[in-house]
DNA sequence: GCGGAGATATCATATAGTGATATGCAAAAT
DNA sequence: ATTTTGCATATCACTATATGATATCTCCGC
């Protein structure tokens, strides 16, 4: 209902139950159908339907007692097809799992989507926090490491727009709210060629990116590193980490000719 | 169509969205209108329809040019929301990382979902294939180490039939397809509190694993790890990995007391 | 420039989803 | 114990919504 996309190729039931799979996220990890209902914004019969559906589908998980619902495994196994999709997750990994290695220090692989990076493989090496240790965080590309050094890559007037328009969120006391200060920030990234910064999304956390770019010099991805600002000071960053993270970088970064065969 | 579930609660449009979804895996990256029609069993119609709300609402990205459809960030999304859903998650994740640092080793989070075994999470720390690194794969609980693991804390009589009756499936050439061995090994698991496999889904890999038991005993979830036969023998992994995987293993077991508040 | 495969668009039809209402169940409140 | 409240579950008549056959359009290989 409310105001369902008119046209004939778009199939509003498909639409609702995917309304409440995306009920779910950090905050609501296990939802009763009137929560659902509410979060959905759709009528409780409906949802009834719905999750009952998803259910014997095997994409929720129902607790018999309390009733309520929670994602399946089967989630998890959406994840798996799409890292199979992803030719550069295949190229990647291998040289994330060397460089994490090499480091000793927690590696991430981050791809833009929309406004937001998604970290779409982590290789934690230290205790952290645990939205810092799963997959599949999103958060808005300008407040980190990864973003700023994939749009850096972007034409002048792209990389504008984008930190004049981008989606912003405070992490931390310390997250640059200020676009103004975004921009200087990325400009020199653009000079330097890589990405540092200082407690965005957690205290004392230092980021540092490269992004990965295509064979157009614009990049859609960066390999990126967490550490902390106790144990590691700004010179040995440059000096210990940035050379392999940027040669990890470029050794992911040719994309294939995109050849038919 | 074909057989619908009858029932008046089960919505056949969503449960056909979800066949388009589950129709990506390993060797289906990529499928256009006509293979995502033959393998889901879709009118072309159908199919034209779901995969274009798929599109809109964001589920599936499209190739403007060959027309293809692929999964999209939105699948990494739904893992996160899973990794926030399951409780043992955040409780195994600081655990594993530590183990996985302590080791050197690729450590996994395995739980049973049905008859399989499915790898929540992946802590590589060497070069493998590619499936071994990334979550979520499910590979039959009889072929692997933690399912095994897992198996050995059943009653008796649900251990037997299920070595009986759940899937196998050949990986390598040494993969154990005969279920009175695997029904041994299981009851040496039993006594022992461990498993290992040799080259049952890669050659020349061992798995060992240890349960993660729950208060009445009964495990759903193993602490796994894989080593190269080639860099380890047995002595040295029973005295080297197994102590520290056992103490992971009982650090995560105890499962909150199920209290409502 | 032709032929064919596949993607997109259209449309009349009835099936399949809708949402208001009613019943059932269990825990909290009295 | 009894009542109340909050939710889950079930039912049903209606029509809005998904259906699938058909037609058109677009791109590629020959």
């Amino acid at each position: 209902m409310t105001k369902t996309k008119q046209n004939t190729l778009f199939v509003g039931t498909l639409a609702k139950g995917l309304r409440v799979l995306r009920a779910f996220d950090e905050t609501h990890t296990e939802l009763s159908l009137t929560e659902l209902s509410e979060i959905t914004c759709l009528d409780k019969s409906a949802v009834q339907r719905l999750a009952n559906t998803l259910h014997l589908e095997g994409m929720l998980d129902k607790d018999p007692v309390t009733r309520r619902y929670r994602p399946s495994h089967a989630w998890l196994k959406l994840a798996y097809a799409y890292y199979w999709s992803d030719p550069l997750i295949a190229r990647a990994m291998p040289k994330l799992i060397d460089l994490s290695q090499r480091l000793g220090e927690t590696v991430n692989l981050a791809q833009l989507s929309g406004q937001e990076i998604i970290y779409a493989t982590r290789l934690p090496s230290t205790r952290t926090t645990f939205a810092a240790s799963v997959s599949g965080r999103t958060v808005p590309a300008l407040c980190t490491s990864a973003g700023q050094a994939i749009l850096a890559t972007f034409p002048p007037e792209e990389r504008a727009t984008a930190v004049q328009s981008w989606l912003l969120e405070r992490h931390t006391p310390q997250t640059v709210m200020d676009r103004a200060t975004i921009a200087e920030q990325i400009e020199i990234v653009v000079q330097k060629g890589f990405s540092i910064t200082y407690s965005q999304l957690i205290l004392s956390e230092v980021g540092i990116a490269c992004a990965i770019r295509g064979p157009d010099g614009r990049a859609w991805s960066a390999v990126q590193c967490s550490v902390s600002s106790h144990h590691w000071n700004d010179d040995r960053i440059r000096s210990e980490i940035l050379p392999w993270l940027q040669d990890t970088a470029n050794a992911i970064s040719p994309l294939p000719p995109k050849g038919k065969q």
